[in-house]
DNA sequence: AGGTGAATGTGACGTTTGTCATGGTTTCTG
DNA sequence: CAGAAACCATGACAAACGTCACATTCACCT
């Protein structure tokens, strides 16, 4: 008996994973759970490590059990662009396997994080003998896909300083705040935002300068507080 | 016996479509297609007609089978965002529909064009039933999600100028070259290329006469040919 | 076929944004 | 805990781009 348990321990037990109930294996039957269990591999990834690399060909997909991950793609000027985030009971990797293509973004953990690794035959033959299980890929693809039409239209039309604060709305929805410090509850470097804006690193340094001075912010080292929401959503022009 | 056939006749069978076995339909069992023979309803639209509406919630998708339609979005600046084209034997609406969300953008004919109608309930029916066509289904979504993911990246970090050409190689890769005139085969005004490009259209108008004083491309009124793609593919900075 | 409204083209100008240079600060690592 | 490396910040400047105004040309409709 350790004396000690890990931060996030990875239930070696598919079948009592709280976080299935929430992700898209929900509707697998208890048969498939325990094949899940037999075959997943549980590992674990340092922050900064490379859990898939942009361009090769995955065996089987990961599910994140905790810790986030960031997804980015090496642009033709050599400037990263972060496509989004994973976290808690989010696939990664289904992309490129189901449109049989190389990796379209390589996944980096920004913190430490702890996955299981499903084969590719098991997720196939989940997909050709459970019709629910295919319909809730097929329904999250197309919800993504429609995410992504968003962020097209954003991105092209949306000034660099209106981009900024839809992204800091964006990481509050996705992250939610710190229980302490009330900032959004992840920490990213400047450069890393510039490369969710798709601006130059500087530009952002100066703008989260001018929402501070607007009181629009609060800004502590790489926490950041949102203070006047209702003003921030004007200026990024968010209205959905 | 009527002495007229129209320039492009929906063949009112199904099984005899030719451009079923491009499409997402091939893997159907016979049974399917009859069934789906019997409750198509073949549609067409006018150039300039709208065939779904951005934020209403399709009853089914559109099985294109001629011309050209234009998928945009408006954005919250009043200017139009064109997401992509659709033509011979892609499917419209299925997005919505399969994530269960309003339309997010508005399918508007770029000319004449003849569409079946598909309802939904048939649809999910070939879902349940038909592993393969399931497959197919994700596939294309998968493979979607990754060109939107490569549009992200290219419209946040590429210069409009960078983008136009770019924009002009891909017209050219979906739409190919006009017989007779070896032009681009689409015929688009400068403000729907700008509206593709996400810029204003004086840029666009500036940079067509830029690209065309470089012999870059020939340019007749809104037809447009490529002569020095090798160039172009320089500016454009595409390399996949 | 010809008029008319939309589309194209051009110039001037201001704003936004990117780039480069430099120095101070934080964070990480051994 | 100290040194190194990454990160943050600010200024100056240039390039890219958007906007407005107006002239011209084209495409479409009856």
């Amino acid at each position: 008996m350790s004396s000690k348990t890990t931060h996030n321990p990875v239930p070696f037990d598919c079948a009592n994973c709280g976080k299935r109930h929430l992700s898209l294996f929900k509707d697998l039957t208890s048969e498939e759970v325990d094949e899940l269990n037999n075959v997943k591999a549980c590992t674990s990834f340092k922050k900064g490590q490379i859990m898939m690399s942009e361009g090769s060909r995955p065996n089987g997909v990961f599910c994140i059990h905790s810790g986030k991950a960031k997804l980015h793609r090496l642009g033709q000027n050599g400037k990263d662009q972060i496509i989004r985030f994973a976290v808690n009971g989010d696939l990664i990797g289904y992309r490129s396997l189901l449109s049989e293509e190389p990796l379209s973004a390589t996944v980096e953990a920004l913190e430490d994080v702890h996955a299981c690794y499903i084969p590719k035959q098991v997720l196939f033959s989940f997909l050709e003998k459970n019709p629910k299980f295919s319909l809730n890929i097929l329904r999250m693809a197309c919800h993504e896909l429609g995410e992504a039409g968003k962020l097209i239209t954003d991105i092209a039309q949306k000034s660099v300083r209106e981009r900024l604060a839809e992204v800091l709305l964006m990481l509050k929805a996705q992250f939610g705040l710190n229980e302490e410090t009330g900032a959004i509850d992840i920490t990213l470097t400047r450069e890393e935002i510039a490369n969710m804006v798709g601006t130059a690193t500087e530009s952002v340094i100066r703008l989260i300068s001018e929402f501070k001075g607007d009181g629009l912010i609060e800004v502590k080292g790489r926490n950041i507080t949102i203070l006047d929401e209702a003003q921030l959503v004007r200026v990024g022009k968010v209205f959905d």
